[in-house]
DNA sequence: TGCTCATATGAATATATTATCATACAACAT
DNA sequence: ATGTTGTATGATAATATATTCATATGAGCA
């Protein structure tokens, strides 16, 4: 049948069903987004963002302290987060200072901030 | 030493380490926030959102049309959302619609997808 | 040059997450 | 009652992720 697909599912509601395919079809870019997003699904990286916000640039070795933790540990985070473009470097001497990228960072931080403030 | 803490590190900047300690110590909800975010970190989460989106809700079933998979990955899917209250539902006989909780699930949706349009 | 410190990174381990599979339950139709 | 359909869920297997460990690189200094 038409209307039966692979998943063991039959379709109910064609043109809703038709609709939302259409929809996500448009969305080409779910697979940068859930990376994106993923950033913030950490906690050792809200961490080093709520720490950059709040400073304005910080050395690998000050981020471990701050948080407690491995200096290697932290390097692996911040390396994602440089991938992603999240945060920017500037390298002085031996010390390399890492910053928030641009607002959106601090954008998206504090509208989970106000989301999660607002439910409790 | 004092400034030498259990993470082979040395402190360099002490005052702003400090400071860097108290801001992430403020914000006791990490752990809820980085759950919020994780809900967005997923492909098929993303999709659902999007399609409850477009089509203001939809039953299971035709979910798991729209997204091509299996009614069973889509149940344990919509369970991780209605626990983390991004979706609510409304029995209607055998089907359960689902639809978005609120406002802010688009808000976040949406700034995730206007960031990613600009560095892109 | 040789040493120390700041940072980076590959490999391995530990842990978390996702989809599948089998099964269960609830509502409806016959 | 029985069978069918829609949804839920526990266990498992497959995969992804984070931290640790060992090691490497590179800058500054003696």
């Amino acid at each position: 049948m038409e209307n039966k697909c692979k998943c063991d599912c039959y379709c109910l509601y064609k043109d809703i069903v038709d609709i939302a395919k259409n929809s996500i079809k448009k969305i080409k870019i779910f697979d940068n987004m859930y990376t994106f997003f993923k950033t913030f699904a950490d906690v050792t990286r809200l961490k080093i963002i709520c720490a950059l916000d709040e400073v304005g640039s910080m050395c690998v070795c000050d981020i471990a302290v701050a948080l407690d933790m491995t200096k290697s540990a932290i390097s692996h985070q911040l390396k994602f987060l440089k991938e992603n473009k999240l945060i920017k470097y500037q390298k002085k001497g031996k010390e390399i200072f890492y910053s928030l990228a641009d607002n959106h960072v601090k954008d998206i931080f504090e509208l989970g901030l106000n989301h999660l403030q607002e439910i409790d």
